[in-house]
RNA sequence: GGCGGAGUAGCUCAGUUGGUUAGAGCGCGCGGUUCAUACCCGCGUGGUCGGGGGUUCGAAUCCCUCCUCCGCUACCA
């Protein structure tokens, strides 16, 4: 049986919903929303990533609980995806039970396999230097600083066997054109696993607001580990297998292209061959709103756009509905810019596509043909009659059309399809010209005539119905054909299917087009006066309050083989232990002149790895592309002392 | 630093395996029409296709080189 099983990426809960999330999500609501109209079984799901250290930092930093804190995220998404129309079918968070259940198991499951192994962190330590090495950085064997011998040391941590699968994957990519799109993308993803795959750490230090390792609790099971099978949890994987099996797999997943390479196009394909389970058959990676810099009137707080309060400004600028303007939004993220690539927002923009596209094309044949139909056919929908249907060869067109973009989620061309049938629509009325043709008294070519605008006005609602299902409701409901209880069915995009008798119901235009050189004006004057107090690029005392920074006594320093940037520092913070750090400063700085200097630590930064050296921190130093001075105290502080 | 992509009309972009006067939409100008939200329809405006060199009977399209922008990646945590 035929199925659409389409996800979202699960969003971090660890803050509010913007524009990329929502750009995302309305994408795979279009596919969604067109694929139940094609009356195919549609499973849209998204949900949210609510583990890790950083919701647990959030949380504490706002005096709630982790389960708090992300009850309260899940509220803001579930709220904007409803203010956005957004149909998705499941929502699965990382913290349901069935989820981590299923976590657990996939986990023990590969471990039993060999695909998860409790690994030696392979690699050289030099004792005297507490210098970790690898293999190709040893001098004759020895520690490339010191030239002692050094000891092999085990650090363990599990990781998944994603080495093992690189050749499995560069085939199936290789044989499956469409599987990672657009193409530059399933370019960079080859090129990326050419240089083979590395095992996957999977495991970290046991964390409270994780899902702990089966049988070993001082490890949890690695963010992304357990964020990636919610797209096998939530149809049921593993106890439901039944329903697992109607759905899996998905016939395309959506991401930012930020998650692709690492993630979903890597790791992700890598678990499922280690499960024995199908591959996706599509996983697209779109790419990114960024706000328009030449264009001052995105709202200064930050570049972040709260796409509803897009929409509710472009409610109040042309006097639209919310849900209209809401509609027009989604119409314009993705007409605007082709899928896949990046592009910037802005109000000039936006206002251009709602004038030209929606108030005039569109809106305006709705709004010119109804008044026809009331003036001279009593307000009822005619019978086609003979000559009817002079427009199904540019609906067979449109739809043909749009159906093939739709494959490759070419969501603007499939839209330019629609526009193409709705200006010959409106050509078509200009050349046949019923108000001519009633002043001839040809009245039955009149009939045909109007039938056949009113016959295209239908489909292109049918059409317009995956992208602004609110617009095409109202549509539908001005046609008539809401109060008729007519259906919208995607086999019905054809012509001389719109039923006759039925007593149209013309409203207010839905689109009232904007004096968009007097909405610039204003916007501008308004954005003027709200950044006046604060300049395009301020954060709160809040937002400054995250980062911590403390007083650090470096105790050691050291180059780092094979880096020529690149110093291990090792930083007192007034800790247990010493904390290592990897600064890129080795160009202005001598090892030895750093000891005992003290520096100012950021000392919440998230743990990375730097030419294979973990580093826990950062040092602050002037210089915007080149570290000049280090910043240090002018007078000997106790080491961990805040700073702020 | 490495790999890749892109630079085409005022703006946003199409341009298939090299082939007659380089296309679309928006904007702008003119005309038509009057059913309509100063709308719609028609016509027009506008580009030495990033610079330079080369291959060819012929290049936006292939090759070389330079410039600019972007993405991924890497020793900027």
């Amino acid at each position: 049986m035929k199925k659409f099983y389409i996800t979202t990426p699960i969003y971090y809960a660890n803050g509010q919903p913007h524009i990329g999330h929502s750009y995302t999500t309305i994408a795979a609501d279009v596919h969604a929303r067109y694929h139940r109209l094609r009356a195919t079984p549609v499973l849209f799901a998204t949900g949210t990533d609510e583990h890790g250290q950083k919701v647990a930092h959030s949380a504490q930093a706002q005096g709630m609980t982790p389960q708090e804190f992300v009850d309260n995220i899940v509220g803001s998404f579930k709220q904007m995806w409803q203010r956005l129309h957004i149909s998705y079918d499941r929502f699965i968070r990382t913290t349901d039970p069935h989820h981590m259940a299923a976590v657990q198991h996939i986990f023990s499951q590969l471990r039993e396999s060999g695909d998860i192994y409790l690994g030696e962190y392979e690699g050289w330590y030099c004792v005297p230097c507490e210098t970790y090495l690898a293999e190709v950085e040893l001098v004759d064997g020895c520690c490339p600083e010191c030239g002692r011998p050094v000891e092999q040391v085990t650090e363990q941590a599990y990781f998944f066997r994603t080495s093992a699968y690189t050749d499995r994957l560069l085939e199936h990519i290789e044989s499956h054109p469409d599987f990672i799109q657009p193409k530059s993308r399933r370019n960079e993803v080859l090129s990326f696993v050419k240089e083979g795959l590395r095992d996957a750490c999977v495991s970290r230090n046991r964390m409270e607001w994780d899902i702990p390792v089966p049988g070993d609790e001082s490890q949890s099971i690695y963010v992304w580990f357990d964020a990636l099978i919610n797209y096998l949890s939530q149809v049921g994987y593993p106890d439901k297998l039944d329903e697992f099996n109607r759905w899996w797999p998905p016939q395309i997943q959506i991401v930012g292209k930020d998650i692709l390479t690492r993630f979903h196009a890597t790791l992700w394909p890598a678990m499922l061959m280690a499960l024995d389970l199908p591959l996706p058959d599509v996983l697209f990676a779109h790419g990114w709103w960024i706000t328009d810099s030449g264009d001052k009137i995105s709202k200064s707080k930050g570049n972040i756009l709260d796409p509803y309060e897009v929409a509710l400004e472009l409610a109040r600028i042309s006097t639209a509905t919310t849900a209209v303007a809401v509609d027009s939004l989604r119409y314009f993220l993705l007409r605007q810019i082709t899928f896949g690539l990046d592009g910037s927002f802005s109000w000039r923009a936006l206002l251009a596509r709602f004038n030209a596209d929606l108030a005039n094309d569109l809106g305006n044949l709705l709004n010119r043909t109804l008044p026809l139909v009331e003036r001279y056919l009593n307000g009822v929908i005619p019978e086609p009659g003979p000559g009817a249907g002079e427009l199904s060869d540019e609906i067979d067109h449109a739809r043909t059309k749009f159906e093939h973009e739709l494959v490759h989620s070419d969501f603007s061309a499939a839209l330019t399809a629609i526009w193409e049938l709705l200006s010959s629509a409106n050509k078509f009325l200009d050349t046949r010209g019923p108000w001519a043709l009633h002043k001839d008294a040809k009245q039955v070519e009149l009939e045909a005539v109007i039938y056949d605008v009113l016959d295209c006005i239908r489909v292109v609602a049918i059409m317009i119905e995956p992208f602004m299902p609110k617009v095409s409701d109202e549509i539908w409901q001005q046609l008539g054909l809401q109060s008729a209880q007519i259906e919208k069915r995607w086999e019905d995009c054809r012509a001389l299917k719109l039923p006759s008798d039925i007593t149209i119901a013309p409203g207010r235009p839905i689109f009232p087009r904007v004096d968009i050189k007097r909405a610039m004006d204003q916007l501008q004057a308004e954005s003027e006066e709200q950044s006046e107090p604060t300049a395009a690029n301020t954060i709160s005392i809040d937002e400054f309050k995250q980062v911590e920074l403390r007083v650090g006594t470096i105790v050691e320093a050291h180059r780092i083989p094979g880096a020529d940037k690149l110093l291990r520092l090792m930083v007192d913070v007034g800790e247990s232990d010493t904390r290592q750090i990897v600064a890129g400063i080795a160009q202005q700085f001598n090892p030895r002149e750093l000891l005992d200097v003290q520096v100012i630590v950021v000392t919440n930064l998230e743990p990375a790895t730097i030419h294979g050296v973990e580093s826990h921190g950062m040092i602050l130093a002037a210089g915007a592309d080149e570290p000049e001075a280090l910043v240090i105290t002018d007078s000997k502080c106790p080491p961990g002392t805040i700073v702020r």
